[in-house]
DNA sequence: TATTTTTGCTTGAAATATATAGCAAAACTA
DNA sequence: TAGTTTTGCTATATATTTCAAGCAAAAATA
């Protein structure tokens, strides 16, 4: 079971999108990224990924990372993460964990209105 | 069905290579390799286009490009076609089918001794 | 409170990717 | 020439992606 299906749900969540409303910016189906963020999709394809990096205004060869695949050696380095994006922080390194709980207490900040 | 099996084809025999030497090179079964140059297989993998790209020696991300997916931004500009890759040549431009037919030729030449 | 809508989720099916096994023709070798 | 090896290919099987339909709990509305 990969565990980046986490990642998606806290970006989606972190958006304030349910997941129709994603559905309907990309025509992903929402039973389909309701298994990818509960981990059950293995490598959802490049298109699908792009997709989602438009939506959540992260860089798509981010995406492809951390699905695994290879990426262009070009794109590999000019790249910020996901909560870099998001929040424009300067902390430098920051690990997985880190970021998901990042996100997620975003996602709480938020919700206090 | 796609077209872009022509290339693979074209890029294997410019290179003097089997089915099965590829498969020995990649771990990607020759039957699968088969189906894929002969435009039976719609979107292969990221993990196998990265492998032929190898192989080839040709761009990653054009292979990408090559059969659909979206490619990050950086590695869009920087690449060489295949043809251009291969023959390092200068004559700018040069359309899909042009490409093929060099290769082919290219095959020719050197079947010629 | 009853009804309707929204939301996340599961199930089942269709499409696609990829491997295993093996066939038939061509090339090689004895 | 007979037998062996190589080569491209097909048929069958399995895994994975992706979708369509629908369910049940929560939220919204009447």
């Amino acid at each position: 079971m990969p565990e980046y299906g986490q990642y998606f749900k806290a970006l989606r969540e972190s958006k304030g999108f349910t997941l129709r409303d994603v559905e309907k910016k990309t025509d992903i189906s929402n039973a389909y990224l309701s298994q990818l963020e509960s981990g059950k999709v293995k490598q959802p394809s490049p298109n699908t990924l792009f997709k989602l990096s438009e939506v959540y205004r992260v860089a798509y060869s981010l995406l492809m990372k951390k699905v695994g695949y290879p990426v262009p050696d070009d794109s590999i380095n000019n790249e910020k993460s996901m909560v870099q994006t998001i929040v424009s922080n300067k902390l430098g390194e920051i690990s997985s964990d880190e970021e998901i709980e990042l996100l997620q207490y975003l996602k709480f900040i938020r919700s206090r209105k």
